[in-house]
RNA sequence: UGGGGAGUCGCCAAGUUGGUUAAGGCACCGGAUUUUGAUUCCGGCAUUCGUAGGUUCGAGUCCUACCUCCCCAGCCA
């Protein structure tokens, strides 16, 4: 299926690139992920790792996958291997991960330069003063009275805050620039904190760590990246940004030219919450089992609920991005599954709410094989080997006593196709064995002469009852019930729901990574944990129900 | 309240220097094909660009005022 690919459009990030790359500003491109190993990545990283992945892969740059671990109170070990499996998982090649961490030494060298020049100053005030003094949005903030301290005393200062000699809390490194400034950002902002904690990895090295707003545009820099993209939170941050580098440029510790902060809108998604907060708390409360359920918007939640990493590349592609806040609609994911998932998955039959069906004038005993497409539009798929017999699963739905207007399944008088079989004709129901009775229409075997003489709407899939396997099916449905959920009172309770289902016999060797589809009913793996039962990745979709659903 | 952003079809999103009928995708509605009420195919789907004025032969694009929404006062990121 080569139908032609949507054309690429433009959007301002690119527009940026493309000048940038005309003026001779830039020869190529450097982008990077920067997640901070502090938790399990989420539908929204995704999109910022296709974002810049993808723009480095369009414009044949680079994109470095980037650590930003600069608070060892909040992150683990065990977060970084997390995250570097789902970025392999998505299908981005890495290479050599990196970390804020390894540039330490440059970071503490940068703010002694900048003491050096009276950019940056030790303030002794409590962390209770500085927030006093820091203003509010209407008032201007006042000066620490450490604002003015000597060079030589701040440079031994913040010495000694390295070298251990000061509490938690008592110093901080600040940035001198404007405690006036209508920009809240640009009063005086934190660069370096104590804090006596071991970082997973240069574990007791240092008591002082720089924050996140010093940094980012360091690492950026240091690493060449020429295109820092992040969400727009952090638009009032980039004056600082550019402030600081210029200053380090000035000071010959950087290179021009340096890099750009670009901000975009982060995704937000109907019936989903991707606050780390929130998804804590769904896990912790056992609202879910775990961060790799297959209900959680995280990464490892979708591959075990088998939503697939080009699926995730088409949804990226889809939704665009820009500076607009975004709410997509849930179902424009689902649907990124399915259109991949369609192209993959290999066709299956199974029965998840079984009622039996027997057929009368059907000879006790006898069994045939039928064969069956393993994907009626891919041929050279090839096909299996189905048992047929005189009693099979078929699904409840699939018969009315007494149909509803349009209804073209079995009910009594109508004949329907039993998939890849034969034509039967309902003959009743019995209410006693709860069993729908039919017989079987003369020469009407799939696939021979005579099957095509019959003309009929309805064709419904069936396990044979004596070679069923059965097995569980986690049916999976969204955590919230409302589109813009905001918390637990919004909580679905039935977003999962087990059954017990008939599966046509090849399904007993399913893969743990391989996704089906269960014809008529949508797409399906093996768990990851438990290969005997299945997990729904998401539904067919299905005119019919939603027409008829209240 | 000061500052920073954003507002184009139900949901996304092109539209850059003002110039014929406002891309495209998703959704939706028709119709065709179909041994999945799936897929695929074909057709339809904004006299209008947050609002109100203005400039102009001509405005989503320029000007003015206003409205709505989001972000910022961590020694978090």
């Amino acid at each position: 299926m080569n139908k032609p690919q949507p054309p690429s459009t433009s959007n301002f990030i690119k527009q940026i690139i493309d000048a940038d790359l005309a003026s001779g500003k830039h020869k190529s491109i450097v982008t990077r992920f920067p997640p901070e190993p502090n938790g399990y990545l989420h539908f929204g990283h995704a999109k910022s790792i296709a974002l810049n992945y993808g723009l480095a892969q369009l414009y044949g740059g680079k994109c470095n996958l980037r650590f930003d671990d600069t608070n060892p109170e909040k992150e683990e070990t065990e977060y970084v291997e997390s995250i570097l499996e789902m970025v392999k998982w998505l299908g981005y090649d890495y290479g050599t991960a990196l970390y804020a961490s390894d540039y330490f030494d440059f970071m503490y060298r940068a703010a002694e330069l900048l003491i050096s020049e009276g950019h940056a100053y030790v303030d002794s005030q409590s962390a209770e003063q500085v927030q006093l003094n820091r203003g509010s949005f209407s008032e201007p903030g006042k000066n620490s009275p450490d604002r003015d301290r000597k060079i030589d005393d701040n440079l031994t200062l913040f010495r000694e805050m390295r070298d251990g000699q000061h509490a938690d809390g008592t110093h901080v490194l600040r940035a001198r620039i404007d405690m006036a400034s209508p920009n809240i950002n640009m009063r005086d902002p934190t660069l370096y904190r104590i804090k006596r904690a071991t970082h997973h990895r240069t574990g007791d090295k240092w008591c002082i760590y720089p924050m996140y707003t010093y940094a980012h545009p360091i690492e950026d820099a240091v690493e060449g990246v020429t295109h820092s993209l992040c969400t727009l939170e952090f638009e009032d941050q980039r004056p600082f940004y550019d402030w600081l580098l210029g200053k380090l440029a000035d000071g010959g510790l950087l290179k021009r030219p340096l890099p750009q902060q670009i901000e975009f809108a982060r995704v937000n998604l109907t019936y989903v919450v991707l606050s780390k907060r929130k998804l804590i708390q769904l896990v912790a409360e056992g609202h879910v089992d775990g961060w790799d359920d297959p209900r959680m918007p995280t990464l490892a939640g979708a591959r075990r609920r088998g939503y697939t990493p080009e699926g995730f590349k088409l949804f990226a592609e889809r939704i665009g991005v820009s500076k607009a806040n975004q709410v997509i609609e849930f179902s424009v994911l689902e649907d990124c599954m399915r259109e991949h998932l369609n192209e993959v998955a290999p066709r299956r039959m199974a029965v998840l709410d079984p009622v039996k069906l027997v057929i009368e004038n059907y000879p006790q005993g006898q069994e045939e094989m039928m064969e069956v497409p393993n994907h009626p539009q891919k041929p050279d798929w090839g096909k299996r080997q189905v048992p047929f017999a005189r009693e099979l699963w078929i699904e409840r739905e699939d018969y009315q006593e007494v149909p509803v207007k349009g209804y073209f399944r079995l009910f009594p008088g109508n004949t329907v196709r039993l998939r890849y079989a034969y034509v039967v004709k309902c003959i009743g129901y019995d209410k006693a064995t709860d069993t729908v009775r039919c017989e079987v229409l003369a020469d009407s075997r799939s696939g021979t002469d005579g099957a095509n003489k019959y003309k009929v709407k309805g064709n419904i899939h069936w396990v044979s009852v004596k070679h069923a396997h059965e097995a569980h099916v986690h049916l999976y449905d969204r955590v919230f019930k409302e589109s813009l959920a905001q918390g637990l009172e919004h909580l679905n309770p039935d977003s999962k729901r087990t059954i017990a289902a008939r599966l046509e016999p090849s399904l007993r060797e399913a893969r743990q990574d391989a996704a089906v589809q269960f014809e008529r009913h949508g797409y399906f793996v093996a768990d990851s944990s438990d290969a005997s039962t299945f997990n729904r990745t998401v539904s067919l979709r299905d005119t019919w129900a939603t027409a008829n659903s209240p």
